[in-house]
DNA sequence: CGCGCCTCCTGTGTGC
DNA sequence: TGCACACAGGAGGCGC
């Protein structure tokens, strides 16, 4: 599933492939993906059209494009989401949903999603930061992103610390996958109380936060020198990294106990049992 | 207002 | 063999 360093990954092929381009045409081949732009697929079509892209940002897992009419191209991977940069005559993905075409006649991006949880919007204005964003929080990577903050937000929060770090309006671009491995790697169970964290607790989780974005970063990086803008993070090289995440009965690398998998917010969490072992006052 | 549950969607895997 | 169902899960929206 796409979380920051994958949508990072595709972030850093969509400025090699489409900055300072000119789109040509749009189509749309299923409404579902353009459902945020609220005009319509036609008006999505319309704003996009003769527009050169300027670069390609990125907000936690969000992705835009700066256009040079000032508004911006906003996109969301969802779970399955891919943004695909292809030869405009290589054949129809099956879940291809969007199609922009260029007036260079060079390779065109797609937009192809199974689960169409994912989806693109023109956002008027929006190059800086698009409006239906400004409510993410910074990400651990960006050099913005204020550690004294959120180690303050968190402690204050009256919740589970596993539910903290997947809510992006306190810390954006971690997804069930890296929540798990930065939990496991500061020796945390996901029920742990935010308020019963300390300072250097929360300090050393968000250490952990960056370091496993980090070393996954690095990861995506080696296998991004394709043609392709490559999303596939379901099936990645960084599979082989993962400590506990799908690891169930597994052993645990570092103290050889068989992984746990809990029921979470109906998915999954996985723990070891003996380096984060279940707190009593445990909060979901 | 903070928190947490529900829902959207479809392909894959599993058990009977 | 085929069917039913669990599961994967990001995030908006809404209820309490």
């Amino acid at each position: 599933m796409p979380e920051l360093p994958e949508v990072e990954t595709v972030r850093a092929g969509l400025e090699r492939w489409v900055s300072g381009r000119t789109i040509a045409s749009v189509e749309v081949m299923h409404p579902r993906a353009v459902r945020r732009h609220l005009a319509g697929a036609s008006d999505f079509a319309g704003l996009l059209a003769g527009r050169t892209i300027l670069g390609a940002r990125r907000r936690g897992k969000y992705l835009w494009l700066p256009l040079d009419s000032g508004d911006a191209l906003l996109g969301h991977l969802g779970m399955s989401g891919q943004l695909l940069v292809q030869p405009v005559e290589a054949p129809d993905e099956t879940h291809l949903r969007v199609r922009l075409r260029f007036t260079d006649g060079g390779r065109e991006l797609r937009f192809v999603d199974q689960r169409t949880f994912g989806g693109l919007a023109v956002d008027p204005g929006g190059a800086e930061l698009p409006h239906p964003i400004q409510h993410i929080a910074r990400d651990p990577v960006d050099p913005l992103f204020s550690d004294t903050e959120f180690i303050a937000r968190t402690r204050s929060r009256r919740t589970g610390i596993k539910r903290a770090l997947l809510d992006q309006s306190l810390i954006s671009g971690v997804g069930n996958i890296y929540a798990d491995e930065a939990l496991w790697r500061s020796k945390l169970h996901w029920a742990r109380p935010t308020e019963t964290l300390t300072r250097p607790a929360v300090a050393l989780l968000l250490a952990s936060v960056r370091g496993v974005l980090g070393d996954a970063l690095l990861a995506g990086g080696t296998s991004f020198d394709s043609l392709y803008v490559n999303v596939n993070g379901e099936s990645g090289y960084f599979d082989r990294s993962l400590a506990v995440y799908g690891r169930r009965d597994e052993p645990c690398p570092r103290c050889g106990t068989p992984i746990r998998r809990d029921p979470f917010m109906n998915r999954s969490s996985y723990t070891c049992p003996r380096c984060q072992p279940r707190p009593r006052n445990a909060r979901w």
